[in-house]
DNA sequence: ACAGTATGTCATATT
DNA sequence: TAAATATGACATACT
């Protein structure tokens, strides 16, 4: 348990991590009821404006890391911010849960099928993808394919795929905003943000929108940079005018970028090594020379006052899924195909879609000093023909030199490894904590790995979401299927089950399960004779029946048949007459099956006959004197009384006491009856209310996922990016087999030969563990 | 005539 | 313990 809770708590953080990374603000004292510090402080540094420092100490409680509050100037939160924003913009998975509900409603007739939901008709191969959930390459080609046409359909105008439309853009925004970063801090910054929280409470908002905005912070951000891009007028999405000089311009953004992050993140401890260009650019911008404005611009979407997206139950339901994610982790081997394939995927359609996207923009402009990138695309529109395959491949291109660290990196637990030497994932964690404050430090800090390997698991687990499909599948169907079971197998008689089935359905509408309106059935029938006796007894003063008999009148009134017996002057006149029972057979006993055919010799003689139960007529044979419904009715001391006052025989008193009996047991047998429907019908109301709630996790689950994916695939190519542009003194670019970007504990941002990072790596892990046991 | 359903009844268990 | 109730099983009637 204790371990449950612990890789709860962690779960969350890291989730939480994630979210902000995507672009989701959630604030984690809502979880942890302020027990821990709100991930902004993580991502912003101790000096944002919550300071919880609960925080540290609940980290190295929970995880064992430190996270040593560290003043951050300016300058950081920018470049932090921007990084962040980067990030973000990198993938911003959100399934609100209104949205989901829509979907639900929309999707469950169809079967509910997780995978199949997004994209109904457009992705056939998504759905194909998820139902066969055999392995991790249904699930990969099913997020490709999916957001590929999710994409397409924001591009239409189409409504229905919330989540993936945006990321496509925001994906394309990222680059613009690398090229940018340099360029201005200030406006664009601020409608960004907009644009960003924008896009996250409206996910379901018309494409249209989001092309304004879109363009409104780009041309507010950097002039340069998109002047050569183009809006396409369809998707909306902005690309690359084939101008001669972009490429120049988007390098000398990328190179002043660069500059940037080195200003921001100095090179510290870590300045022994090599930093080639960064380091000369390490004056950067000074963080005084920001307006401030920027700054607040820049956090507001970390600020809990923007809207937050999420709702209590939305966070349990997120961390519900990560939860669950982990818990699956363990199956997943796969995750590189998993991963490369969808972030191909994904790639793969937006290239498809719009070749011109920004993607290809950056292709194009990085393609001088970046060949991996092109070869992504590349790689990405070949995997549109065969999109299971060549996933990998791509990837490996991604991560040009770096056969062994990049490929393996991005493919799963090494998301890190992007950013750090791929055995520094999990242990950078520990050392990067206490001294993280600034955003990138908190992105990539260990919370942030854990995650990240968190993510991978749970990606590699990729099909676990299919499986999940299918299962729900497999349970939508068996809904019926259960229900059907839960009756014929139920000890119910045929004929009970077939009386609950039968019911079921006519009752579901009149009757909402409550007693009063089963009774109504029941009542009716085991009581027509009797209730014409209640009215009358009542007015009598039998009491003891009260509440039942209320029911039961309740019901006798509610059912057609009786009402023309509920008139008092009919009952009076049928009480007497049965009461009386003057013309009844002496001899007939009470257990005579002649009852029937009683009925059926009275037929000429009294319609009302016809309407008395067996035990009246015998009552009426027997001669006794009083009703049944008060031998039924009255509490055994009244009952008793009235039998002293009269002088019966033994036989009457036989009957009297039978005809209690069966009374009695007739309407409890009605009780009964009445009741084992209510269950059935509840339980089949339940099991639709989990069926509804289990698809529901899954599609968020697999929205989850894919957002995770998606999310991977970006920060692989911004960290390829970023690399690429590194030149050493001879204006070289560094080898992604000896170099890696690394994030150093102080939140710099370093290149360091792999070897070391890996030795880094190797030893921080060794402190995790120890920690953690 | 037959199947399915609705009710009643009995035996028995529970409350 | 007795009365009231609940319920499974069976019977009967009706459609």
């Amino acid at each position: 348990m204790l371990s449950l809770k612990k890789y709860f708590t962690e779960g969350l953080i890291q989730f939480t991590i994630l979210l902000s990374l995507i672009g989701v603000r959630v604030d984690v004292d809502t979880y942890l009821n302020s027990q821990l510090p709100p991930l902004r402080e993580i991502i912003l540094g101790q000096s944002s404006a919550y300071t919880q420092t609960q925080f540290h100490n609940l980290r190295n409680t929970l995880d064992g890391y430190g996270i040593h509050p560290k003043s951050v100037d300016l300058d950081y939160y920018f470049t932090a911010r921007r990084l962040l924003n980067q990030v973000r913009a990198l993938d911003r998975f959100q399934v609100p849960t209104t949205e989901v509900s829509a979907w639900l409603v929309h999707r469950d007739p169809d079967g509910s099928v997780p995978g199949t939901q997004p994209s109904a008709g457009i992705t056939l191969e998504n759905a194909s993808g998820l139902q066969d959930g055999t392995g991790p390459d249904g699930a990969v080609r099913e997020s490709g394919a999916e957001q590929g046409f999710g994409e397409e359909l924001e591009d239409l105008g189409a409504v229905a795929a919330p989540v993936n439309g945006d990321l496509t853009k925001e994906d394309i925004d990222l680059i613009d905003i690398l090229w940018r970063q340099d360029i201005d801090l200030g406006a664009g910054r601020e409608i960004f943000d907009y644009s960003h929280r924008q896009k996250e409470s409206e996910v379901d908002k018309e494409l249209s929108d989001g092309r304004e905005r879109g363009d409104g912070w780009r041309s507010a951000g950097g002039q340069v940079a998109h002047r050569n891009l183009l809006v396409d007028g369809e998707t909306g999405e902005s690309f690359p005018a084939q101008v001669p000089g972009v490429e120049d311009q988007t390098a000398l953004s990328l190179e002043e970028c660069l500059r940037l992050l080195e200003a921001t993140f100095p090179f510290g401890e870590n300045s022994e090594f090599p930093a080639a260009d960064v380091s000369t650019l390490s004056e950067a911008v000074p963080s005084e020379s920001r307006p401030a404005g920027i700054q607040s611009s820049l956090l507001s979407p970390l600020l809990p006052e923007t809207e937050s997206p999420f709702d209590l139950e939305q966070q349990w339901q997120d961390l519900m899924s990560i939860m669950e994610m982990q818990a699956m982790e363990v199956n997943n081997t796969t995750a590189e195909t998993l991963y490369n394939g969808t972030s191909g995927d994904l790639l793969t359609s937006n290239y498809n879609l719009a070749p011109n996207t920004p993607i290809n923009q950056n292709v194009s402009l990085h393609q001088a000093s970046l060949g991996s990138c092109s070869q992504d695309f590349s790689l990405f529109s070949s995997e549109i023909e065969s999109p299971s395959m060549g996933s990998s491949s791509a990837l490996l291109q991604l991560a040009p030199d770096n056969s062994t660290g990049l490929n393996t990196t991005f493919s799963s637990t090494n998301f890190s490894g992007i950013f750090f030497p791929p055995q520094l994932n999990s242990t950078v964690n520990e050392t990067g904590g206490p001294e993280l404050p600034d955003p990138l430090g908190g992105l990539l800090d260990e919370a942030m790995l854990d995650e990240i390997s968190l993510m991978d698991l749970a990606i590699e687990e990729g099909f676990n979401p299919v499986q999940a499909s299918q299962l729900e599948e497999e349970f939508d169907s068996d809904s019926g299927l259960s229900l059907d079971s839960g009756h014929s197998p139920a000890s119910l008689s045929s004929s009970e089950a077939s009386s609950s089935s039968s019911s079921s359905s006519s009752s579901s509408s009149s009757s909402s399960s409550s007693s009063s309106s089963s009774f109504s059935e029941e009542g009716a029938v085991g009581y027509s004779s009797d209730s014409e006796n209640v009215d009358f007894e009542e007015a009598e003063g039998a009491v003891g029946y009260q509440p039942e008999y209320s029911k039961f009148c309740r019901m006798s009134y509610q059912d057609p048949s009786q009402l023309h017996y509920l008139p008092y002057l009919e009952h009076v006149g049928h009480n007497h007459t049965y009461n009386m029972a003057p013309g009844a057979l002496d001899p007939e006993e009470p257990k005579l099956p002649s009852v029937g055919k009683k009925s059926s010799k009275e037929k000429p003689s009294e319609f009302l006959d016809k309407q008395m139960s067996r035990d009246e007529h015998r009552a009426r044979a027997m001669k006794i004197p009083f009703t049944n419904d008060k031998i039924i009715n009255l509490p055994v001391e009244e009952f008793n009384e009235l039998l002293s006052k009269y002088q019966l025989s033994e036989a009457q008193l036989s009957l009297i006491r039978d005809i209690r009996r069966r009374g009695k047991n007739k309407m409890a047998a009605q009780n009964c009856r009445k009741r084992k429907l209510d269950t059935i019908l509840n339980l089949e109301r339940d099991v639709e209310d989990l069926q509804r709630d289990k698809s529901k996790l899954l599609r968020e689950k697999v929205e989850f996922l894919k957002s995770i994916r998606q999310m991977k695939q970006k920060v692989q190519n911004l960290y390829q990016e970023v690399f690429g542009r590194l030149r050493d003194e001879n204006g070289q670019p560094y080898s992604p087999n000896q170099y890696a970007l690394q994030y150093a504990s102080d939140g710099s941002v370093i290149l360091i030969p792999r070897t070391l990072a890996e030795q880094q790596a190797r030893r921080q892990e060794r402190k995790q563990k120890d920690r953690r046991k």
